[in-house]
DNA sequence: CGCTCCCATCGACAACTGTCAATGCGAACT
DNA sequence: AGTTCGCATTGACAGTTGTCGATGGGAGCG
């Protein structure tokens, strides 16, 4: 199990894995960062370029350039440039390992 | 399933189903907060309150007092008053909820 | 080469956030 | 009644965030 994903309720974390938990929960805490992330997992292929992903949102190109960077610097996607184009694809170990943080503890 | 909770991974998110998320995964967002959550949990009882808090966090009271505010404003917590001291206790049903929101699509 | 297309970075700005000291407020105890 | 204790609210301030227009830099095409 990685530092961002001790589970919230076995116990109390200290402050890294605290602070690393948090760095996650705030890529997520912003509604056009959630709504890429499903737009991204309902794209073909599972992935999705930028010009993909701009009309959907309603938002101006370096808006969402500067989204998809912050999801990526959290590690919940990845970038992969791919000759004119920036495809973007989502990390399902990430998005697992938070859920299971939040998961209830099996006692 | 309330709308809070719709799967992230199950198909493009409407605007009021991602805003719901998100306002939950901020309040997330912080590192103290994180930890709040998780020093309830493993609390005696499953509830603490503020003047347990405060201290392990090494934060001023009234700083503490709002960050419990926002967690029970994104229903992460409930608050109880009772006699002098105000007991917050976890939303399992919240955490567990948002666990799911989280996991992969069965599919 | 020159043009077009896709994307990232920069600069700017308003809005929001985390933090504290000071204050207020209700509950219990003397 | 007066005092003490636990907590919320207010006001203030620095720092961060979301957004955009403008700019720059590669990649591909004519």
């Amino acid at each position: 199990m990685d530092a961002c994903c001790s589970p919230v309720t076995g116990g109390v974390l200290d402050e890294d894995a605290a602070a690393a938990l948090a760095r996650v929960f705030k890529a997520l805490g912003d509604p056009t960062r959630v709504r890429l992330v499903s737009l991204i997992a309902a794209s073909e292929g599972g992935e999705a370029c930028i010009c993909d992903l701009t009309e959907p949102v309603g938002l101006a190109q370096p808006t969402v350039s500067h989204h998809m960077r912050l999801l990526a610097e959290a590690g919940l996607v990845v970038r992969e440039q791919r000759g004119k184009w920036a495809y973007y694809r989502l990390v399902p170990e990430a998005l697992g390992a938070l859920s299971r943080a939040l998961a209830p503890v099996p006692a």
